[in-house]
DNA sequence: CGCCCCATTGAGACGGCTCAACTTGCGTGG
DNA sequence: CCACGCAAGTTGAGCCGTCTCAATGGGGCG
């Protein structure tokens, strides 16, 4: 993309106001208008259905962009919170529309973005549906790891952005499932778990038991 | 879409030879050019991990679209099957992104299409992670039953296209409890087994097990 | 007919859930 | 300053649903 198109990008983006914990961005059933890039914090999205059951769907930290469910029917299909203060650009979705149109690469890369979305989540469908509580657990820290050095933060060294419950909730366990398995993690000196802070002492092993069994 | 509008699409699209019961149409890794329509018979998608689990992360019946895998990395990220003899259209990727330049209602639908991907795949994390035996198998049937309805075909009787194992795989259970479910299902009154053909007596009592209930 | 594959059914094992008690950190108010 | 309540997390004991292992029953096909 050469200048010129960048800033016409640039252009359409709203920076959005700090959004506090547990703000919610939007909600289920809303009108569907923008994707949103997360700036700072961290934001969750998680479907709640009839009965009140509520299954998390995804985690999103900076440089990450959400938003790409209700395009289909315009409404959007999941809630979307922020975990702790957190800022978003929004980014009108007509106008990707109609720049796509001028920009090639740009219709490209946002074709692209939601694919790599669609591999996420069957990815996730893998792992709800073939690993054990220690496998989930450590595909989510190697993931978080691996999204937290991409930013060039340390990879060993992180904080969780999101409680205990949230965890149980994405991974489909319950938090005293959680809880003892970061314990039992920290026993056999993978890990060193203190409240949200985590400190991955043993990678390749972490990310040998993310294999699946259950 | 104007006539004329569709039938540049008409002409983007391939007409592909019947392929056979287990044949592949793609593999994980091979270069991702075309998505594909089904026209007849049914087929599946599933990943293939390192150590060689396999999870199914779909089935897909006539009128369906696939392949939105790989756009990203220009390399599918999934395997692809029939199920039985299927027909199938092969639409050049590279030439829906040229025609939905040209005409902006395409590109809408494509985002679209994509994006009820991801609300799809969702529900499938909300029915993995949060469901019993019972909801995964009810909520599967009653998906099946409505893609079937769609079609004018009888939501009440259908012939599953896919075996036990697949089922299983799916729906992250062994063949055994598959099997279980189907004859409590059965004994209860709610379905009529017999091998793939399932008779469905009782939506509303079916649908009232797919609520999440671990 | 005999073989193989798929499906069904049973018995026992085990992982994660439920229920419950206890700890810790934090904010509020006396 | 401490007392108190509240929310989040940890840990233990027992239960339950699904998996594992094994045996048996068809149906299609050479």
């Amino acid at each position: 993309m050469d200048i010129k198109d960048i800033d016409k990008v640039d252009n359409i983006i709203k920076r959005s106001r700090p959004i506090q914990a547990g703000e919610h961005i939007y909600r289920t059933g809303d009108g569907f208008t923008s994707i949103f890039a997360v700036r700072s914090g961290s934001i969750k999205t998680y479907l709640l259905d009839d009965d009140g059951v509520e299954q998390m769907t995804g985690f999103y930290l900076p440089g990450e962009i959400l938003g790409f469910d209700g395009i289909g029917t315009e409404k959007h299909g999941c809630n979307v919170m922020a975990m702790e203060t957190s800022t978003v650009c929004e980014i009108p979705f007509e106008r990707i529309e109609e720049l796509s149109l001028q920009i090639p690469v740009l219709q490209r890369h946002f074709f692209q973005l939601m694919s790599q979305q669609i591999e996420a989540d069957h990815q996730m469908m893998l792992t709800l549906s073939k690993k054990n509580a220690e496998g989930r657990v450590a595909t989510l820290l190697i993931s978080l790891s691996r999204r937290f050095g991409r930013r060039n933060l340390s990879p060993n060294s992180l904080r969780l952005p999101m409680s205990r419950m949230d965890i149980g909730n994405f991974l489909g366990l319950t938090i005293e499932t959680v809880s003892r398995t970061f314990s039992r993690l920290q026993k056999e000196g993978l890990i060193k778990v203190d409240g949200r802070e985590i400190h991955i002492n043993d990678h390749e092993q972490l990310r040998s038991i993310c294999h699946a069994a259950k």
